[in-house]
DNA sequence: GCAAATCGTTGACCTAAATCAATGCGAGAC
DNA sequence: GTCTCGCATTGATTTAGGTCAACGATTTGC
């Protein structure tokens, strides 16, 4: 179940100065369609808010009322059975956009895996935002565009893809995260828990933790610490998430 | 193999007149948002296509120079790994539009799977028009969101849900495609082949195959020849789609 | 009408990954 | 420090669905 302890924490703007014009997630996002001088009309109708890691902030099902800029954090997006079986959709992250949905409830629920700070707009004042700034427009279809293509590539990991396989795309995938496209670390954090890795890539938490364990064990990578590893062999591993042997 | 024994049959518009504003396919696709003053517009730069069933007219990584809309027939759309393992992301009919992508070459391949026929536009003409006509960009963007939509249930369907409950699903998808929002029809023709079947659930042919002799043996559905058949049981098919037993 | 090819079904058997069951480990609480 | 609790690993066993193989059924071409 979903902590649901502390509610989502509602910040005041700093000082009162425009919280949009010093947003570190702007470059990012689709906020930067919207000009420096209308900075504070975009301002006018954000909602800054935090929520802590484990803490859930959209419900499946649930009237869409708001649309949601993640800013900070790293955020999972899941869908339920009935049962409780569980798939993760998508890690996101500052400069990600949530509720675009035409329905009027959401189609997939998002609770934060690292304390999580977004902008949160009425979607009925979005509408008229979107009518004034065609750029912002551009930018979301633009982003909408590039999520389905990612979409695709996730079903093809999961319709077609053995474990081995799934784990070594998940690797690569954190590895470019946030990076400039083209780059990718060596060394870096997962966020997410194993269970968290294992819904996402439609697989057990067992499954996840023993491949793992067979691909340190064949060098392809260096676990250091439960939520931290090395890409020792990136080209293997690239072989690898191809589906090549 | 693709079959690429024609080429794209390339028609010129019946007797010269205006093709756009007699398109069947109109009401259902974006270019509902061009003013019926503009359609010449519009019309100077489609170019209408036919190809016929299993023929190809999408290859993934080519250069995406074309932005498509589908005005009859059922196409699919797939992913392939080196060694021929395929994953298809969807079938699409008419209204469907193909080659939104933002990267400069396709993320998936297309190919017929009954006669189909599109219009073909230049995406640098795309671009102008889309400038020109905002509201065929919120058309756009609308479709990109309800596409999303889709391929997170159809994530949840690849990672999460039995053969059966996959099948459950399939079927009840294709007995709403393209009724009216709420409506379903209990008859109707599978225009795809089980190896498709396959290829969109994750599965293989003999799976598909004994699942749905299954379920008709449990009297849910009844097969009326290979590509035809009847829903007997819509209530008992929506349970085992939500991944009720 | 028949041959050939393609597609679909069914059966026997196998295997990748799931399930069940301990056990290990590391981060906070105190 | 050490207790505890949730997370991760590892091992033994099961199973859903894949693979391999044979056989029907349907369509296509002549």
């Amino acid at each position: 179940m979903t902590t649901r302890l502390a509610r989502p924490q509602v910040l005041d703007p700093i000082g009162g100065a425009d919280p949009c014009s010093t947003c570190e997630a702007r470059a990012l996002s689709v906020c930067n369609a919207v000009p420096d001088a209308e900075m504070t009309r975009l301002a006018a109708i954000a909602v800054i808010t935090e929520v802590a890691a484990g803490q859930g902030f959209i419900d499946e099902g649930e009237p869409a009322t708001f649309f949601f800029n993640i800013t900070a954090g790293t955020a999972k997006l899941f869908k339920l059975l009935p049962d409780g079986r569980r798939q993760i959709t998508g890690f996101v992250g500052p400069g990600h956009f949530l509720g675009l949905a035409v329905s009027d409830t959401y189609a997939f629920s998002a609770e934060a895996i690292e304390p999580v700070r977004f902008c949160r707009f009425q979607r009925s004042a979005l509408r008229g935002l979107l009518d004034d700034f065609p750029l912002m427009e551009k930018r979301l279809l633009e982003a909408a565009a590039n999520e389905l293509v990612a979409a695709q590539e996730q079903m093809l990991l999961l319709g077609r893809k053995t474990a081995r396989e799934r784990l070594a795309s998940f690797l690569l995938m954190q590895s470019r995260h946030g990076m400039p496209c083209g780059h990718a670390r060596r060394q870096f954090k997962l966020p997410m828990t194993r269970s968290d890795i294992a819904d996402y890539l439609g697989l057990t938490i067992e499954t996840v933790s023993r491949t793992l364990t067979r691909l340190r064990g064949e060098g392809v990578i260096e676990i250091l610490s439960q939520s931290e590893l090395v890409i020792e062999d990136p080209v293997g591993l690239e072989r690898l998430a191809g589906g090549l042997r």
